[in-house]
DNA sequence: AAATTCCTGTAGCAGCCGCTACAAAAATCG
DNA sequence: CGATTTTTGTAGCGGCTGCTACAGGAATTT
């Protein structure tokens, strides 16, 4: 890895840092740079535009949250898609986490925009987030499989979203029953 | 109603059709005043400021979601929660409504980061969608029904997440199963 | 040592943003 | 009609945005 490439990648770290803290909104390159210990007019030698910078710290963020699942979710599968839900809701619904779902939120709205490549990034997020809990749920039949996976995802950001918002109780709620 | 308030409601109408179709990441005050027929400065004459355009103008929208909602949710009440997902889900997730989810998530992100007046907003709104699903639910106990009310509301927003990613297929498939 | 390439600071561009001072027009009132 | 108040246009402020031209220093190569 040459000096180039050392640099450019702890300046990711740190511009993740800040993404995760502060949202995208508050991503200016030059409080990016501020972060990073280096200046806008640095940022953009090392990439080749803001667009980049955030979807390459987006892509350090995407593996820094597969880490962080694949060490909590140690637990054995399930075939009970309640067990799955309450698993993962326990996990995401974390303070730990949630920084992570409210960029992930925000990188949705930008994709409902239409805005490339930020559609391309939010679905692959959407579909490895169906994959892994997919990869939980210990049901045979593949198509029921992926279908209950689809639906446990939905129903977490649904109460990511009611977080969000300042519901906790009214998801914590939602946890508590089976229907609907 | 005087008409400096006809004008004022006249120009919250357009800006409210602006919302719906530009996000509010769009609704610069030059943007909103060219849609409204005006000029910038005459927003700032009809309102304190930026932020009362945007929350009058929630209002009017919220009002004009209320109506749809009211209108498109003829049939009766049901006690399965399955049911009432399916039939609201058919609304929400239809072209009419998607817009306003649309912007229901971006004022979610402003209150996700705890500004005021967004932040009320966002959770007066949670609330409203909780108790209008409540009220489709034909179940007695009030604690369950609140809670499957809850469930339900969680599980559309998940829903309409995944559509804004490009997802509707897995949004449609979520909606196939019952568990989780 | 000279020449070339790589790195980085300074300064600034053009374009937005919310908002406002000032003054002129228009409507209202005595 | 004149005086006062309400409404409006013009112009611009200070600040932020992503980005870039230029130049000088540092490192490397010949």
């Amino acid at each position: 890895m040459s000096v180039r490439e050392k640099r450019r990648a702890a300046a990711l770290d740190r511009i993740a840092d800040h993404m995760l803290a502060h949202g995208l909104a508050d991503s200016s390159l030059r409080a990016l740079a501020q972060t990073a210990g280096t200046s806008d007019r640095m940022l953009l030698y090392y990439f080749a535009g803001k667009d980049d910078i955030l979807v390459s710290a987006l892509g350090t963020i995407a593996t820094r949250l597969g880490a962080i699942l694949h060490t909590a979710l140690g637990g054995p599968c399930s075939a009970d898609p309640e067990k799955v839900l309450a698993d993962m809701a326990g996990i995401i619904r974390g303070a730990a986490v949630r920084p992570y779902m409210r960029l992930w939120l925000e990188v949705t709205i930008l994709s409902s925009r239409g805005e490339e490549p930020y559609r391309s990034v939010a679905g692959q997020i959407a579909d490895s987030f169906v994959a892994l809990v997919a990869s939980r749920l210990a049901i045979d039949n593949e198509t029921i499989r992926q279908a209950t996976a689809s639906r446990v995802i939905a129903t977490l950001d649904g109460l990511v979203v009611l977080d969000l918002v300042g519901r906790e109780h009214t998801a914590t709620l939602a946890l508590g029953v089976k229907g609907g």
